[in-house]
DNA sequence: GTGAAAGCGCTAACAA
DNA sequence: TTGTTAGCGCTTTCAC
């Protein structure tokens, strides 16, 4: 491991010499220049990237805290993500929190330590408060629709999407709809439930309500709590098709199925899907997390009935 | 920001007695560190991680070369990666690739800076040679076969999987089969093909083979070429349910199609799949990336017919 | 054009 | 138990 001391003494410049020489910053002459060029090359010398950091304050990091990967949901925010960093120069960090509250923190404690110059919250557990005192530490992202004003996000609006889904339900004289989330209690599940009720003009009973679809699997799994509803309305293509799957596996007549993202899976049955367009969502989130200002983006969601 | 040496200044104490009562290594009297304890709160004081990172010479990065995210291969041995990582404290490095050999280049230099301790590539177009090369500066995990000995890797031992495939294809008298692969030339494409003539004692024509098969919508995009076909050897269960799906919308007969990674998308439609355990490479390639030993992991594949 | 020196923030060996 | 000192590797200001 050569280092810039090495060169300095080997060449004869001092280390200031050779670190301009090297980084083309501030006057040189060709010869020492080309002198000190050649000896870096002939001892593979490298400037050591974490020195630089320290040098420069600031490491090119930026956190991606996600509760899961291979959900799409995450999995699509993550592409949009890493395709913006690409051109960046930005490194992409991914936090596995699986929605564990401690994890979360540890995470801002690392934007605290300046492990990272942004986080991007893709979901969360912990409270929004919480995240609002980490911003004096650095830029942080959420991917909902935040209560504060005061921190940035980039989300789905997905009121009009629901909305025309549940209209269009509607109109097919659906009247028990059962509802597929991952969690409770989360903003989705709120704004799903908010939308629906504002539509339909009527109250979700807690019956129509059911969780822990998280997986694909977890819409087969869930099939036998389902028989009683004329339509369900999932919160992924991938979990709507596996309902659609034991519903046929069962030889059993099929509800309406709804599923979300406007996946493969969904495409092959035909089924209607509200297009949350989170690949965009994850681009503005990575620009917001470079840039200095505190913005909050809200992409409309689409409603495809026949794809 | 306060640092380490204000504590120090303001407390009265040493820069080695702060660091050593926040850290724990080493004796501190408890009148001492309580008082450096109480001041480092009062002043919302965290050390640098970059400053520690090259205090302690390394950082805990580990870079995962991704040539695309979504594509079920690499998120599943990203999963695998994560899976692992997580209990030990590494972070991991998102490095998109795209295939260009100028990046997955960049990226091996940023090993040779130290940016990472070691590098995963989950494939890759540059040379094995030059890949070889970075081995001094870290160690670097395969996710193929490699030719030579000397370098670490955990990869899919294909041919078990892909034998029994091709067996059961011949079983169902199937004489002219398809395949779909990403690029022309890769270790996949030469072990399928391989394979195939060996357990079908003859040579592939080259019109059975299709490429530019990397994203689901790319079986669709194929299917007008695919109508010759008996039956088609597809790169994933998401493209093999591309190219059912384009049968199925034009009213053409399907010939048999067989898919891999076992998703949800080719089980929906039962279609046969070889499922190659992406996640379980991916756990042991992180675990060799923290290794400090050069070891070859080989999973088996397996032919997975009803599901 | 070049170099000395200070600084980035922390750790650790060695004395005291 | 604590402090001194050197060091991690690089950048940058400011004289010369």
């Amino acid at each position: 491991m050569t280092s810039l001391t090495d060169l300095a003494k080997l060449s004869g410049f001092s280390k200031a010499t050779v670190s301009r020489a090297l980084s083309g910053n501030g006057y040189v002459s060709f010869e020492a220049r080309k002198i000190i060029q050649d000896l870096a090359n002939e001892l593979d010398y490298t400037p050591n990237a974490i020195a630089q950091e320290l040098a420069f304050g600031t490491t090119k990091n930026i956190g991606v805290v996600l509760p899961y990967v291979k959900h799409p949901f995450f999995s699509q925010i993550l592409e949009g993500i890493l395709d913006k960093s690409f051109e960046t120069g930005y490194k992409i960090v991914i936090l596995p929190s699986n929605y564990d509250q401690n994890l979360e923190l540890q995470y801002l404690e690392q934007l605290r330590k300046k492990a990272f110059e942004a986080l991007i919250f893709t979901s969360r557990k912990i409270s929004e408060e919480t995240v609002l005192n980490y911003q004096k530490y650095g830029p942080i992202i959420l991917c909902h629709n935040p209560k504060s004003k005061t921190i940035s996000a980039s989300y789905a609006e997905r009121e009009i999407g629901y909305r025309d889904a549940f209209q269009w339900l509607k109109k097919q004289n659906c009247t028990n709809v059962g509802f597929l989330f991952s969690r409770y209690k989360s903003p989705t599940t709120s704004v799903t439930l908010q939308t629906y009720t504002e539509t339909y003009q009527q109250m979700v009973r807690p019956e129509q309500i059911k969780t822990g679809a998280v997986f694909s699997t977890d819409g087969y799994k869930l099939g036998p709590e389902l028989t009683q509803f004329d339509s369900i309305f999932a919160n992924s293509d991938d979990i709507a098709a596996n309902v659609w799957c034991w519903f046929e596996e069962n030889k059993l007549p099929k509800p309406i199925i709804i599923g979300q993202e406007a996946l493969i899976a969904g495409k092959l049955l035909k089924l209607p899907s509200v297009d949350n367009h989170f690949l965009q969502i994850g681009r503005l989130a990575f620009e917001l997390a470079i840039s200095k200002e505190i913005k909050q983006l809200a992409i409309k969601s689409e409603f495809i009935l026949h794809r």
